[in-house]
DNA sequence: AGCACA
């Protein structure tokens, strides 16, 4: 009964390779570019955990081939069953992980040794730029361009009735098969939405609109659907800075 | 196919 998936090497444990908090992906297309395929995997793997790093080169040897850093085993191995084969770009995953453990774990073990890349004498000055951008969202989060319709209380100064009493006239949310997306990354693409989307039952389709970057719809067999898939995807973090936003469209 | 840290 338990169907050996056996991929022709896209094995795991079996392959004679221990667990490790990165998992190692090949069969990838290697017509996507760099930045898009980086962003497109760290949309999908973040489900699994938090994710420290994604990292693809474009040379001869290495094209194809990404890895991504989680921070724990746990989703890693998480990662790895439940993506393998996955559909990316219109070719199945192959997922292993990685054998040998990545410079920015070690970084964090202690265990950094810098391998003989170029002789740069001895220890560089680096300067530590601690730029770290917390949120540094000014208009990013479900603040000011919040959807009227959206969850919570909308701004007084959108209610209905125009310069009315303070009553929180609450908006009626209407259900709808096909969902409003918004704060999306403005690189984002329809096909990053779909490999998102698709997960759950019922997808049609995903537009993104070419006037409006950081908003696109995404279609719905039927209302319920589209509701488990809102739920499932609200506040989904689809890059460092960007949270989903998910309501339905208007009618 | 291909396991790196630009």
């Amino acid at each position: 009964m338990s169907g050996e998936a056996a991929v022709g090497g896209g094995g795991g444990e079996a392959n004679g390779v221990q667990p490790n908090v990165t998992i190692y992906i090949n069969n990838l297309n290697e017509k996507t570019k760099l930045e898009e395929l980086k962003k497109s995997l760290n949309a999908v793997f973040s489900q699994f955990g938090k994710i420290l790093e994604v990292l693809a080169f474009k040379t001869l040897k290495h094209k194809g081939q990404a890895w991504v850093v989680f921070e724990d085993v746990a989703s890693a191995t998480e990662a790895l069953k439940r993506m393998q084969d996955f559909p990316f770009y219109d070719k199945p995953m192959k997922i292993q992980y990685a054998k040998t453990k990545s410079d920015v774990v070690a970084k964090a073990d202690g265990t950094f040794v810098p391998r003989e890349r170029r002789k740069r004498t001895d220890e560089k000055p680096e300067k530590k730029q601690k730029r770290e951008q917390h949120h540094d969202v000014s208009q990013g989060t479900l603040g000011m361009n919040a959807y009227p319709g959206a969850y919570g209380a909308p701004p007084l100064s959108q209610l209905p009735f125009g310069g009315g009493p303070k009553v929180m006239m609450p908006e009626i949310i209407v259900p709808n098969n096909i969902l409003f997306v918004q704060n999306l990354p403005h690189d984002t693409t329809p096909m990053m939405l779909q490999m998102l989307f698709c997960q759950y039952q019922g997808f049609k389709e995903a537009r993104m609109i070419e006037a409006k970057p950081g908003i696109a719809f995404v279609e719905y067999g039927d209302e319920g659907q589209a509701t488990a898939a809102m739920s499932a995807l609200q506040n989904f973090k689809i890059s460092k800075d960007n949270l989903m936003l998910i309501t339905y469209a208007k009618k």
